[in-house]
DNA sequence: ACCTGAACACCGTTCAAGT
DNA sequence: ACCTGAACACCGTTCAAGT
C-alpha cells in the first residue's frame, strides 16, 4: 500500500486539461459547497498531501490529535476517502516516518572524519525523533523496503562506516546499537524535569537521591543532553577502536 | 491513585469473619450468579489483583488484548469497578511496570565487580522489557515517586556505581544513558528477522545490502544480541574509564 | 478510480443508583 | 466505600452507492 502510485491519465481526451489544483492542498475556504458522492473530476488526495497534512496536524495538535477523522477533515474529505490511498493509520505513520528520516543529517559521512560524522548524525537523528516518539515503535518494526528515504539514510551511514575502515561484518550491528541508543534517548528528551524526584520515598533511597541532587548542582545544559553526550562518546570511542587503519 | 490502600476494617462487628476469598482472584466458575448492584460484603478488587490479572492478560492475549473491559471480565467485575482502584488505564500500565522492575536483576551490584554487575543488570533489564515494549513510553515519562520498586532498582544501581568509584555527579547521567540503550535495544528484539531486506530497492543501496549480507554470513547468535553486546561493551568500557581507583 | 455517507465493532471513562 | 448498569464521546475501518 506504500508503493508510489503512478499519476494516471484519465481515459477521456482532454487536450488542454483545466489547471487542476495540487492534490492534497486543503480546499480554499471559499469552496464550502460539499462535494457530491461519486468520483470527483480531479483527484483530491495523494500520499504526499496526506503526509503533509499529517505533519501539520501533529505539529499543531500532537499525536493525540492525529486521528483519521481529523486528518480527513484537514484535507476536506470524508475519513473513508483516506483508505483509497493508505491501508491503515499505521501506513500514515509510516509515511510520516519516512519523511522525517530524510531530515536526518548524514551529510558529514564521507566528508568529515568518521567520529565527527557519527556525532552529527546521532544528534540530528535524536533531535528529529524526540519530537515524534510515537513513531519509534513503528520504526523499530518497520521493514526498510517500505521506507525508501529511511533506507537511503542507512545507505549513507553504512558507506561512511565502510570508508572509515570499519570491518564490514560489524557495520550493521554498530548501526543498530547506535540507533537503539538514539531511540531511547529520544524518549528521555520528553521526560518531565522532576522525573527523578523520589518524593516521600527519598529517605529510602539515599544513594539515588544524593546522586540526583549532585547532578542538579552542576549548572549544566539539559541533563538529557549530558546523558546523551556521555553515552554517545562512549559508543564512538568503543566503536572507533574497531576500525582498521585507513587514511581519512 | 497509586498509593497503597490500607486494608480497611469493616465498621460492623464481625468476630469470626467468614473466610473471604483473596481479593483479585477470579471467581470460581461455579459462582456464576451475577452480583447485584451495591457494595459487596467483601472487597473484590485491589491493586495487587488488578496487576496480576493484567499480567496474565498480557501474556495470553498481548497488549492489544489488555483493555479495561477485558481486564474487568477476567476479574469478574464491571469495567467501571476498576476505577475505584486506578485512575486510568495508564495507572494499570504503571502497576505492571513497577511489578516488572522488581524482576530486573540487580543482585550483582556490590557483590561482583562493577562491569560484571552492569552487564548482568543491562541484559536482564533488556530481556524483561523486550516482552513489554508498550510500557517503554510509559516508563520514559514516569516520575519515580509513583513506582517504588522501580525506585528501588535505581537505588541498587546507584549504590553499585558509587561503591565502584564512579564520580557522583556522573552517576545519574550514566544510568540514563545505559537505560536509553536498553530501551531502544528492547524494541530491536521485537523487530522482524527480515527488517533489513531492501527488496526491490536493494541495488540502489549497495553498501547497506552488502553489509547486511555480510552479517548474515556470520553464523552468530541472534543479530539483536550481537548488536546489544557490541553497544553494551562499548558503554561499559567508556564508562569504566571514568571510575576513580577503588579496591573491588 | 475515488469520492460520500451510513454503519460496525469497538475504545476508555463517567455517573447515578444501589447496598 | 465499592459495586452495577447505562450512557457518552470517541476510535479505526468497511462497504454500498454514486459518478
Amino acid at each position: 500500500m506504500l508503493e508510489i502510485q503512478a499519476a494516471e491519465r484519465l481515459p477521456m481526451p482532454a487536450p488542454t486539461p483545466a489547471p487542476e489544483p495540487e492534490p492534497g492542498v486543503a480546499p480554499s475556504p471559499a469552496s464550502k459547497a460539499r462535494r457530491r458522492a461519486g468520483r470527483p473530476m480531479a483527484r483530491i488526495l495523494d500520499q504526499n498531501g496526506i503526509t503533509t497534512a499529517a505533519l501539520e496536524l501533529i505539529s499543531s495538535k500532537g499525536y493525540d490529535g492525529l486521528t483519521m477523522a481529523a486528518l480527513a477533515r484537514s484535507l476536506g474529505v470524508a475519513p473513508s476517502a483516506l483508505y483509497n490511498h493508505v491501508a491503515s493509520k499505521d501506513d500514515v505513520l509510516l509515511l510520516v516516518e519516512d519523511h522525517l528520516a530524510a531530515m536526518v543529517d548524514v551529510s558529514a559521512f564521507g566528508v568529515e572524519p568518521w567520529d565527527v560524522a557519527v556525532r552529527r548524525w546521532a544528534w540530528s537523528y535524536r533531535d528529529v525523533f524526540s519530537e515524534h516518539t510515537p513513531l519509534i515503535p513503528v520504526i523499530a518494526v518497520l521493514p526498510v523496503a517500505n521506507a525508501p528515504k529511511t533506507l537511503a539514510m542507512y545507505e549513507a551511514v553504512t558507506a561512511g562506516f565502510r570508508d572509515a575502515g570499519f570491518p564490514e561484518e560489524k557495520i550493521i550491528s554498530a548501526i543498530v546499537a547506535l540507533e537503539a541508543f538514539v531511540f531511547g534517548a529520544a524518549y528521555d528528551v520528553t521526560a518531565p524535569e522532576d522525573i527523578f524526584d523520589a518524593g516521600s520515598l527519598a529517605d529510602q533511597v539515599p544513594n539515588f537521591t544524593a546522586a540526583v541532587d549532585r547532578l542538579a548542582l552542576e549548572q549544566h545544559p539539559r541533563p538529557t543532553d549530558v546523558a546523551f553526550s556521555l553515552g554517545l562518546e562512549a559508543l564512538i570511542g568503543g566503536f572507533g577502536a574497531l576500525r582498521q587503519a585507513v587514511s581519512d
